[in-house]
DNA sequence: CGTTTTCCTGGTACGCTTACCATATTACAA
DNA sequence: TTGTAATATGGTAAGCGTACCAGGAAAACG
């Protein structure tokens, strides 16, 4: 457990020329340079990173916080972190919410502890007070992914609301009119702006909206399965569901497949977020893919910007489209119904 | 950004009055507990961790060096690592080598740097000196899952000899005598002593090895379904396959598949490391599950107990058994082949 | 030749918290 | 009354690097 100065003074200099060697900063003469080096290998000497962040008010280490490490959306997100931190020579420390506040507030507090430069946020709830307590210790925060209104921050998140009147007004295209929107939690942006997308979408097609048609619960598989249950009971039975993420649309595939039913033949279903092509076999579901990796990449190279002072001094709102990509799950054009 | 001095003085009191609030350590008197709170709130500060661990010397971190975090059986290992930190209060820093020595190198000396407690080391190979290194330090480890011979060290790992000899002895007892060993890398312990353990079976069974059925290659999909396609072209055919992991024996599958063979009618397979039944759809294979939560649990409880001085002196090494879990794969006796 | 720039090295103090030691008051038994 | 233990609080230094400021020597420049 060798120290800077056990290292000095092996190789006869003063500890800051070794920091100087070890950090590659100011000049060293190649001489000195080597002497230092040898003493470092000698005594095997680890430089301690708590005393120099303490010092250099530097940790070189991001936080991010997302709410469900468990959806390959977010593991593709993480990697968009991970790999634009990484080319920038920071680390990330990934904390898991699963869209509990309090979790997100039990990580939020470590990581100011910790002194991380910089913070990712995916936030659980619309609330504003995370952000503010991240900026009152002084550390730059990029919200990633919803929306929080009257905050006072930088966003980089996906067209949700458009992705969703894109999406049905596919469904309506086919011929659909009854439409079940499977959604995600009441007070996360993303989810309402996809109730929105999709309201629009119907609303501009002539289409009423059925209120009971939409159902409001969590980004899961229970949750899917179990609405889509829910949504078979209606009559006259929607004859589309429109699922909210990825995982609603397993659980809705496994109610409808429990069922009896078939998708497309019996029942058309698209969704929000793709899924890696190395999890799926035959992809064939029709859905809004946000560019996750993308995402990712870009709320971390803002972040960095703000932390070199690079960024523009106003904050910043980045959207990414999404795209549609179509599939065999929403089906063909729906013959003439009997009415 | 308040520092514990800020508090004290908004208090009126000493520093480390504050600190001991914090920490719940020594004799603190509950008014001046609860006007120290107050400061605490009123200034919105947390503690900076990076000097608590500089001054105690413990940062309440672990670490964890693994070889591949996309395979099940170590996300398994690392959430028992896991659970088992967090019930002490400690924080887990996830390293992914992907086997790769260079890798893991560079690993070892972030988490020395970053004055880790301890380091849980699956090693990349069967080299002493990353264990060496880490000891120099006075940093415990406990090496996982792998043996490192001639290394002084704690260990806690599966029986993976006797695994392999009670697979091997369940393919002889249904007849198979021709058994391919998908196996991984040379110079891996795990990979080694299942050859080991096969090689023992089959002598036993009187059954002689032959050395062209024995194939060494990673413990990858793609690596299982090369090897796969190499058996295949041996002759006379194996009548059984022998995965020497998970993600082998899914490259198996594959292979078999793509050959157009199927399982078990015209090839048994039997495989290392179960599936997590979260993932399959219908589980067929027969396996020797290894207790992968469980070794990440007690491997951190000993690493632990080294922390806290409560572990015996001698260096332990803890055998964990496999279980034999027999399904389809396997398939049933085998009719008397002609010959 | 004097001056500026580049190169190279060092001293001191500081970042923030806690370990260690010391002090003081109260409580209670001897 | 004195001694001992429990309670309560503080002073000082240390943990280990680096920021900041300085200084001197050599090289480049006018």
């Amino acid at each position: 457990m060798a120290t800077i100065r056990d290292v000095a003074k092996r190789a006869g200099v003063a500890p800051i020329t070794v920091s100087r060697v070890i950090n590659n900063s100011g000049y060293v003469n190649e001489q000195t340079r080597a002497r230092v080096e040898a003493a470092i290998a000698d005594l095997g000497y680890v430089p301690n990173v708590l005393a120099r962040s303490l010092r250099s008010r530097r940790t070189g280490t991001l936080g991010l916080i997302l709410t469900d490490i468990s959806n390959p959306f977010w593991t593709t997100v993480a990697r968009g972190v991970e790999d634009a931190a990484s080319d920038a020579g920071f680390n990330v420390i990934l904390c898991n919410t699963d869209e509990s506040e309090i979790e997100q507030d039990k990580y939020l507090h470590v990581l100011m502890q910790k002194q991380v430069d910089g913070v990712l946020l995916v936030p659980a709830s619309s609330a504003v007070e995370p952000v503010k307590f991240i900026q009152s210790q002084n550390t730059p925060v990029v919200v990633l992914d919803r929306r929080i209104p009257n905050s006072q921050t930088d966003v980089v998140r996906c067209d949700s609301e458009d992705g969703a009147y894109q999406l049905t007004r596919l469904l309506l295209a086919l011929g659909h009119r009854r439409i079940a929107m499977l959604s995600g939690p009441r007070g996360v942006s993303t989810a309402e702006d996809r109730v929105s997308g999709y309201r629009r979408a119907l609303q501009e097609a002539g289409v009423a909206v059925d209120t009971t048609l939409v159902f409001y619960g969590k980004f899961s598989l229970e949750s899917g399965y179990s609405m889509t249950q829910q949504a078979l009971t209606v009559t006259p039975r929607p004859s589309a569901l429109f699922a909210s993420n990825n995982f609603i649309a397993i659980g809705a595939l496994r109610a409808l497949r429990d069922a009896g039913l078939r998708v497309p033949e019996d029942l058309a279903l698209v969704g929000f977020d793709d899924l890696p092509a190395a999890l799926v076999v035959d992809p064939f579901l029709t859905v809004a893919a946000q560019p996750a990796y993308e995402m990712g990449r870009q709320a971390t190279e803002l972040l960095l910007a703000r932390l070199s002072g690079e960024a523009p001094p106003a904050y910043q709102e980045i959207i990414l489209p999404t795209e549609i990509v179509t599939r065999q799950s929403s089906g063909q054009i729906l013959e003439q119904q009997g009415g």
